[in-house]
DNA sequence: GTCAGTGCAAACCCTTTGCAGAAAG
DNA sequence: CTTTCTGCAAAGGGTTTGCACTGAC
C-alpha cells in the first residue's frame, strides 16, 4: 500500500519507479522529515538489508533532488545534505553537531525578495542561521 | 601609504604583515568589493608578478576570514567564495554564470530571527537568493 | 533481446597537510 | 641563529563518471 503511493509519487515526479529508487524514497519520503546525507543513506539502507553503493545513492538522490523530491542544503565544503522537507522553510545550523534543524517559514518574515535587481526568475531562497554553543 | 594602512589593518587584525599576506590584501581588501575564489587570486596575483602557490593562498585567505576581513559564502559544492565585503549583507547566486553579487543588509527585511528556538548564540546569517535566466 | 538501471573502481575537484627550503628579525 | 612563513607535492574528503553486469519488460 504504502509501496504503491511510494511508486506513484515517483511516476508524478517523471521518475521510473525502480528498485532502489522505491526503496529509498520509501525510506525517505513516507516518513517524517530528516537531513540526510549521501552517506547516511548508504548506512542506513544497509542497515535495512538494501544492498546498493555509493554511486546509485547519489544518483538517486540527486534525481530526487532534480524533480523537487527532495532538497538540497550546502551548510559548508563537508558533505551536502538532502531535506526531505519540500515546503518553503529555512535552517539552523548547529556548527558544534554539524547537524541541521528546520525552520517553519511562518517563523521568518523576510520582505523585499521581490524588489531585489535581478534577470531571470528566483530558483531558490536559501536561508541558514548558524548558531554555535 | 597604501602599503603602511594594509599592513596595519593586518597588525590591528593579529596577523603578522608578511610578504604575501600583504600582497594579497592590497590586492583585496583596497579596492571595491569582490567575491573571489582561491582559484581565482592566485591567477590574479601571479598576473601581477606575485609568486606564490596554491597552498598559500589558502592558508592566507583562511586567515583573513577567520579574523574577520574576509567572509566565506558557500554557494554549491564548487569552490568557496571569499567576499571583500564584511558588512551585514545577503548575496544573489546567478545560476548560469556561478557569478554572485550583494543584495545590502537594507534590501531584505528579515524578522523573526530573535525568537527561533536555539541554544548558542547566532554566528551568521546566510542568505542566497539563487536566480536563473 | 534490448535497454535502462546498478555497482564497483577510478577519476575528479577543491582543500588541507607534511615537510624542506627561504625569509625575516 | 632561530623561528615563522612559504611553496611544492602528496594526501584527503566528497562527488561524479566510465564501464561492465544485472535485471526488467
Amino acid at each position: 500500500m504504502t509501496k504503491n503511493t511510494i511508486a506513484e509519487k515517483l511516476v508524478t515526479a517523471g521518475i521510473k519507479p525502480t528498485r532502489i529508487r522505491v526503496a529509498l524514497a520509501t525510506m525517505l519520503l513516507s516518513g517524517k522529515d530528516q537531513h540526510v546525507t549521501a552517506d547516511s543513506v548508504v548506512s542506513i539502507a544497509r542497515q535495512k538489508g538494501i544492498r546498493t553503493s555509493v554511486a546509485s545513492v547519489y544518483n538517486t538522490l540527486n534525481q530526487f533532488a532534480d524533480c523537487g523530491l527532495l532538497k538540497r542544503i550546502i551548510v559548508d565544503h563537508g558533505p551536502i545534505f538532502f531535506d526531505t522537507n519540500t515546503d518553503n522553510h529555512y535552517h539552523v545550523y548547529h556548527e558544534n553537531s554539524g547537524t541541521l534543524t528546520d525552520l517553519p517559514a511562518e517563523t521568518l518574515q523576510i520582505t523585499g525578495i521581490d524588489e531585489i535587481p535581478r534577470t531571470g526568475t528566483i530558483t531558490g531562497v536559501d536561508v541558514i542561521i548558524r548558531v554555535s554553543a
